[in-house]
Order: C-alpha cells, then sequence, then structure tokens
DNA sequence: AACTTTTTCGGGTACGTTACCGTTATGTTT
DNA sequence: AAACATAACGGTAACGTACCCGAAAAAGTT
C-alpha cells in the first residue's frame, strides 16, 4: 500500500547526482547570487525529481536564530490581562525549534505610561513586540517607527488601525453589542427603556459595540428605546456616579448594558437602588464578583472576551509570521463568549491561579 | 529590568558549569547506566536552575527520526469533521524543527469501519492517532493495544474513557444542555412540554448532554415538564419520523432541544407541522441550512461544537507529549459557542472553503 | 600577453544532540 | 603483586543545513 519511506533526499543526495557541491545547490535553492542559470535550473529540477523537501530540523538548528520579543500590558485590569498574558506565555512555550526571548514589561493602565514603553521598544530592536494601545492616535507613529526599524507589531485587545501594525487580534465589538441588545430582548417583552455605560468612546471597540447594540435594540427590539449613551472614561468612580444618577432620573429604566470592564461599581449602585433582580443587566468580561449574580440571575449574561485566547491567537500569528514568513490577516477578530449562569463555572476556572493546558508531569527526556 | 538575553543554555553549558563532560550530562538526562548518583542530582539540579529546555531541533536531526501520526476521521458529517481535520491540519503545519509525516484516512460514519481503522493503524507503528471512536466498547481494546505498541492516541470529539488513551479533546456535553435548557427558560415562562431528541444514548457525549438538559429544566424552569428522550440513532429519516410522531401526539409543544447534529430533518418535519416559529428551538452545531433559521428566529439558538478548535487542540496537546514529553490532562473539554443570529454569520464562515488562519502569502525558502 | 574583475563553484565549519568507543579510577580475585 | 572486572566519565563523529572563505574558471581590460 504505501511505498517505502527511501530516507528522504537531502541536498547533498542532489548534489552528488548532478556531480556538484552542496554550496551550490544550496546557492540555486536560496537564490542567492554566484550560480549559474542552467545549474540552477538542473538543480531544481532535480530536486523536483527526487521530491526533496528541506529537513527543518537541520534548518532550524544551523540558523538557531533568537527572536526577541517584546510584550507590553497594563497593570490594570489584571482580571483581563493576567490572562491574556498568560495566553501569550502559552503559545511560545508551545514553540520549540526556536530560542524565544520573551520580555514581559507593564504600565499602570490603558493610557497612561503605554507610549513612553513604546518609545523605549525602539532601542530594544525586538523582532516582534505584542501591544495594547491605548490611544490609536498617540501610538501610531511609533508603531510605524518599530515597523520601519524591523519591529514586526501586533496590537491585542486594541488596535492602532492607522499605524502599519502587522495584524491586531480583538473581539469583535460590533458582535458584543449586538448579542448583548439580542439577549436583553429576549427578556423584554414590553415596551421599556434601556441604557449603557460604556467606558471611552474614542475607544474604536468601544464604540463598536454601541453601534452593535443600537442597530440590534432598533431592529429586533423596536418596542424598546435606548438612552443617550454614558461615559465613564474607564473610571470606576465616574462609573459608579453615573450609574446613581442614571437609576435616579430613570426610574423607569428595564435594561442595561455595560460594556465597560468597570462593571462592579455600576451593580454597586444598582444594588443600593434596590434594582437588582429587576433590571435585565449584561456585562462585559468575568470577574469572581460576578459569578454568584449570575448564578441568581440579577446578572442576565456577561460577554467574555476571552482574554486567554486573544493573547494566544496574538503570539501564534506573531511567531508564525516570525519564524515562517507567514502574514496574517490585518485584523483578527473573535467572538465573545456568552457567558450564563450554566457555563459560567467553565470559564471561572481561568480567573484564578495560573492556567495551563497541559499538567506538569514531563517524562525523562 | 530586564535580564541578559544569556543564550539558552545547552548540555554543553550545563556540562561546563560543572566541570564534566557533555557525555554524562547526556547519560544522565537519559538515565542510562554509567553516571554517579550524586552526579546525575547535580546535573538535574544545574538543568533546572539553568533552566535548560533540550533543543528539539537538534535532537530532531541528530536522530533523524520523523514523527509519524495518523488521523482518523468521518466523513459524515462533514460540516463538522471537515473543520476539525483543518484544525489539526493547522496545528501540525504551525510545528518548526520537527520532521511530521501526518497520514489522514476517513471511513464513511460513526460507527462504521472505523474499528477496522484502528486495527490497520495498528500495523502503522504510528507514533500519535488522532481519532473519534464511535463505540467506545469496541474501541477500548484496539485503542489499548495502540498504546501498548507506542502509539499514543488521543480521542477527539467523542471519548472511550475505559482505554489507556492519552487524552480526549471535546466539548462539555453536561454544559451543553444545561445551556439548551436555560436558552429555553429565558422564553418560555408560563407551564408547558418540552421535549429533546438526541443521536445515540450510547455515545457517552449524548448522554451527557441529556442529563445537564434534564437537571437544568428541573432547576431553573420546573413549570416545564419534559418528555421522554427521543433516540434517533445517528439516522437522517429515524431523526425525521420521531420529530413527526412527536408533533402528532404532542400538540401542547412548546419547546425543543435537538442534541444530535442530524437537525435537518426534525426542522423540516416542525416545518411540515407548521410549528416553525411557534416552537422555541435549541440545535447543535451549525449548518449552511440552519443560518435563515436563526435569522428569522425560527431557530432560538445553536450549540456550536467548534470543530476547528477541538481538532487544533488535540493536535497540539498529541505534538506536545511526542516533542517534549509533557502529558496533558486525560480529558479536556471546551465550551461550546452560543451561536444566536448576531453572531452567526461570525461562524458561518468556518463553514464554507477551507479556513486558515493565516494567508497564503509565503516569503522564499 | 599579463593583468584585473567577475562569475561560478568547492571546501570546510558550526549549530546542539546522541551514541559509540576509549580512558581513567576503584575495587576484586588469583 | 599482577591481572582483571566494573563503574564513572571524557572525546568525538555524525545528523542536514547555512554560509563564510577561498579557488578556479571565465570574461573583460590594458
Amino acid at each position: 500500500m504505501q511505498n517505502q519511506p527511501a530516507k528522504s533526499p537531502g541536498i547533498k543526495e542532489i548534489a552528488s547526482a548532478l556531480g556538484i557541491s552542496i554550496a551550490t545547490v544550496d546557492r540555486a535553492f536560496h537564490n542567492r547570487p554566484g550560480v549559474n542559470a542552467t545549474t540552477r535550473d538542473r538543480i531544481l529540477k532535480m530536486a523536483a525529481k527526487l521530491g526533496y523537501r528541506p529537513n527543518v530540523a537541520a534548518r532550524a538548528l544551523k540558523l538557531n536564530r533568537r527572536l526577541r520579543i517584546g510584550v507590553q500590558l497594563p497593570l490594570e485590569i489584571a482580571s483581563f490581562f493576567d490572562p491574556l498574558g498568560e495566553g501569550i506565555r502559552a503559545a511560545t512555550d508551545a514553540m520549540f525549534g526556536v530560542d524565544l526571548d520573551i520580555n514581559f514589561s507593564t504600565y499602570p493602565r490603558l493610557g497612561s505610561g503605554d507610549i513612553d514603553l513604546l518609545h523605549a521598544a525602539l532601542k530594544e530592536k525586538y523582532d516582534g513586540l505584542i501591544c495594547t494601545p491605548g490611544d490609536a492616535a498617540k501610538a501610531d507613529p511609533m508603531i510605524r517607527e518599530l515597523g520601519r526599524n524591523g519591529t514586526a507589531v501586533i496590537c491585542v485587545a486594541s488596535d492602532a488601525p492607522r499605524s502599519e501594525r502587522l495584524a491586531s487580534v480583538s473581539i469583535d465589538g460590533y458582535i458584543s453589542g449586538s448579542l448583548a441588545a439580542e439577549l436583553l430582548s429576549h427578556t423584554l417583552l414590553v415596551p421599556g427603556t434601556v441604557a449603557t455605560i460604556t467606558g471611552a468612546l474614542r475607544t474604536l471597540d468601544h464604540a463598536e459595540k454601541l453601534r452593535g447594540f443600537a442597530a440590534t435594540i432598533a431592529l429586533v427590539a423596536p418596542h424598546l428605546s435606548l438612552l443617550p449613551v454614558l461615559e465613564s472614561h474607564d473610571n470606576p468612580e465616574e462609573a459608579y456616579h453615573q450609574a446613581r444618577n442614571l437609576l435616579k432620573s430613570h426610574p423607569e429604566l428595564r435594561g442595561l448594558y455595560i460594556s465597560t470592564a468597570n462593571s462592579l461599581p455600576v451593580l454597586r449602585a444598582v444594588r443600593e437602588h434596590g434594582q437588582l433582580g429587576r433590571l435585565r443587566i449584561i456585562t462585559t468580561d468575568l470577574f469572581e464578583e460576578l459569578l454568584p449574580m449570575l448564578e441568581t440571575g440579577e446578572v442576565l449574561a456577561t460577554l467574555y472576551q476571552r482574554p486567554f485566547t486573544q493573547g494566544k491567537t496574538a503570539a501564534e500569528l506573531l511567531l508564525r509570521f516570525l519564524v515562517e514568513g507567514m502574514r496574517p490577516n490585518s485584523t483578527m477578530r473573535l467572538a465573545p463568549h456568552i457567558v450564563l449562569r450554566s457555563n459560567a463555572s467553565h470559564f471561572a476556572r481561568y480567573l484564578g491561579a495560573a492556567h495551563s493546558l497541559t499538567s506538569d508531569t514531563t517524562k525523562p527526556v
């Protein structure tokens, strides 16, 4: 059935079959100068005839390239960026055959210190960089400069689309917002009012979420009227006060979509107003404190943005590009996970201790 | 801040750090005879201290061994197993520095020809095998035998838990069923009857789904009464007729959970009874024909079993084990994606042409 | 014809690991 | 004390590829 493998031919076999040296064969394959056009053809023909496939192991060994990769993530919000970093770590750990030097560095929060770090990355001369630009406008020129200096940049969880970054990995914001609207529409069957609290509208992602939410409310639940969006500017206290004001001025409110990760202060305000359980709430991301509320139904659902997967995907795409030259699509959008009470426990395990795909038992080398 | 790159250590570094030869270090790692117990300890300690990781490229080159991996998947249902195979391909393609020989073979459908293929795999002497055993009872002895012969077996999308397979990757059936119940409970607020149609109860996975469904119905929607389960035995026509009988004998039916991939014949029966749109339906997996029904709400939601991710994960775990000796957890359960109309289009792209994470632009070798 | 320049090619080494074989130290038997 | 056995370790040749260096041949210049 299967023909014998017959030991796959190397450049040595090609060379001796043509009576030339392996150096020439090597030159021909890498179309380096110094090889006659006709010999080059003969070599390629012979390679095809013998079914030559380069030995990846030997190549990897010889090249022995060390890839220096920088990772720049904010410390806040840890429940999101910690698993994202772990995802990156998981992808790089799984990479063998390449010498990787991963350099994690952090800054306080989105939009505070990130530009300085990007600037510092210029001197590091990384082969690749994974970052989450807070303000695209400011990050753009830095990322473009990094690209010119030979650093491939991938944005994760946020984007700087007008820079010439290699790719960006993030959640599809429009789908997130749209899902929130759809889920609310399932339980809000009579006319009423719904509201949204977001982070910062200048962030592309948040704007997308609201677009999706508004469009889908209009489409599938025209009986619901949507209040103007509230911007919390990624500030917990502002989020709390805006929620208080909202609840005070709109006692008729029936549904709430919290599209920022700062959902806890909002939920506190809702509880203080005795509205928890009556108000239908969709949140974003997953926290320890959210689990009991999902359990009781006080929070209808949360849209989990899969930080681990985002990190893993970003690192995989970057490595694939650096190692094999495979250029990824410029934007990769993941679908958020809809977390209800039934599947909350499944995602909760990403919250606590470090997650790993494999156990630690190693067999002797 | 960042410590020196410090060129990742090899056995040479370990040897010189201890003032011994690399030969002894090598013997220690492979616990071959001829090395003092205390030196062995010192070597292992030093290796851990330096963070030694064997260079798989050098090892693969020296041993000149190519990993032979078999993949055995059913042709039916293509919309599920094609992307699963692509996931496997994606994981193996991303491997670098190891010579892989992937051997795909197929059999008509689950439980028809799979055992023969497993038997054939014995002679192939694969290093690793990925398969989807249809009948665990029959597959168990074969898989155990394969294990004894040095083939690491990973089950994907189904399991043979009592065989000594290395690991299994699949969707968490209990969560699937539980989600179906929860989603139904969101719209079925008044007392009524719900039913389930499954594939084959002898499949562990299907049984789990029903357990989850029944338990969650009882918990969150005690006003709903659940009819006895219908087994379609993975047969489209049987599914159709059972659905017909169900609708005829239970005109009061309000909700339906189709936990088999054979949802289309069931939906046809529902349509013929004019119940489409009235009956709340949760399906399993995603098909082209399902998209318009999600759009109109005739199908409330479908639980997407993420075949691509399952295949990719299975292959990653297998390779990690074969190359680095990292033993995975024996069972890995993924959470299904809840597909509503808002996110259906996002998953639909996995249905059509071959999916790839990266574009096809390659740089010259 | 004697040279320089350019083109074309071969020799040789290194990458990190494995495994064979040789060497030294230590203990045991005649 | 000589002879030998065994344990513990060192030296080193490959594996297939990439690339530097230099040699030879060809082509061009005076």
